[in-house]
DNA sequence: TCTAAAGAGGACTGATTTGGTCCTATTGGG
DNA sequence: CCCAATAGGACCAAATCAGTCCTCTTTAGA
């Protein structure tokens, strides 16, 4: 067994819903928004949605502002937030199997263990993919943030 | 609930094993390997590699060749197998959200779909990345196949 | 033509992992 | 102080995965 349980990247469900607030927040950069607020207007349940914002608070991706009036806030321009970013965040490291630089686990059976190190190389690719796309070219197509203000929630799926 | 259960991308375990064996096939290309032998020196157990062969071999990254003296073998050489094709063998298409291109999935919410509609660039960027890496690319460091032959096997990790 | 060696295919199971919920702090404005 | 918010975990049910096993088919060769 050598992979440490982690893909080389997962866009989790979470992710997903992730990208759909940031979106939603990007249209107006500089506004706090509350968890409720986030939550019904991407349709996550809002635990759920809470959940994901710590997470990404603690990954420096929004700010976040405690007590009334309180809320989260983008921490940066949607263009200076990867794609990579957001998933590392919500599920860590893009990564790896053992074998990778830095790791400092070992498979014991050093053939092997030096061929694995290729995997750094789709690795790399990966992330470099990744940190080349923002929230805000994921955001595009929000060209009407008023359209999608007035449609409170629904049903997904 | 918008993801289809499958992640853009998850390196498994199993894409791992099969890297591994299909190197070590790559070392020689045009012998026919059992599963038992494939088993033994890539230290996966053999059930689980039989498993793993078959997939490829349904992915066309193998022949399998029935009967005794039967066995898989390359069914291209090892630059022309890219790691997309093995991760799709085993994992199922490199993939993707609902509310994707080709997609007949539909989130019912239009102002979110079209948004998530820009996960296909992910997807792209990353299976353009993994295309371009092939099986030979893995192999290089199997530099001398000789000594991996003199390595029975041993418990990993 | 029979036998044994090999793969094909699929059912099944135990263990992880995920998504999702909830409860108890802590923080801060009015 | 009180109420509105977030922080941080513990926790659980459901889905997924790795791994095993059993039966069937194919084929070489004695």
């Amino acid at each position: 067994m050598v992979l440490l349980g982690r893909y080389v990247i997962r866009l989790s469900k979470l992710t997903d819903y992730a990208v759909v607030m940031l979106s939603y927040m990007a249209a107006r950069e500089g506004e706090v928004y509350t968890t409720a607020r986030l939550a019904q207007r991407s349709a996550v349940p809002e635990p759920t949605a809470a959940k994901i914002l710590k997470s990404l608070a603690r990954g420096s991706i929004l700010v976040s502002q405690r007590g009334s009036n309180g809320g989260y806030e983008l921490a940066r321009p949607a263009a200076e937030i990867t794609v990579a970013e957001i998933i590392v965040a919500l599920d860590g490291p893009i990564a790896l199997a053992a074998c990778v630089e830095g790791s400092s686990d070992h498979c014991g059976v050093e053939q092997l263990c030096s061929m694995r190190g290729n995997w750094n190389r789709v690795n790399r690719a990966i992330r470099d993919a990744l940190e080349d796309i923002t929230l805000a070219d994921m955001a595009v197509p929000f060209v009407a943030p008023a359209v999608v203000e007035t449609r409170p929630e629904q049903g997904l799926r």
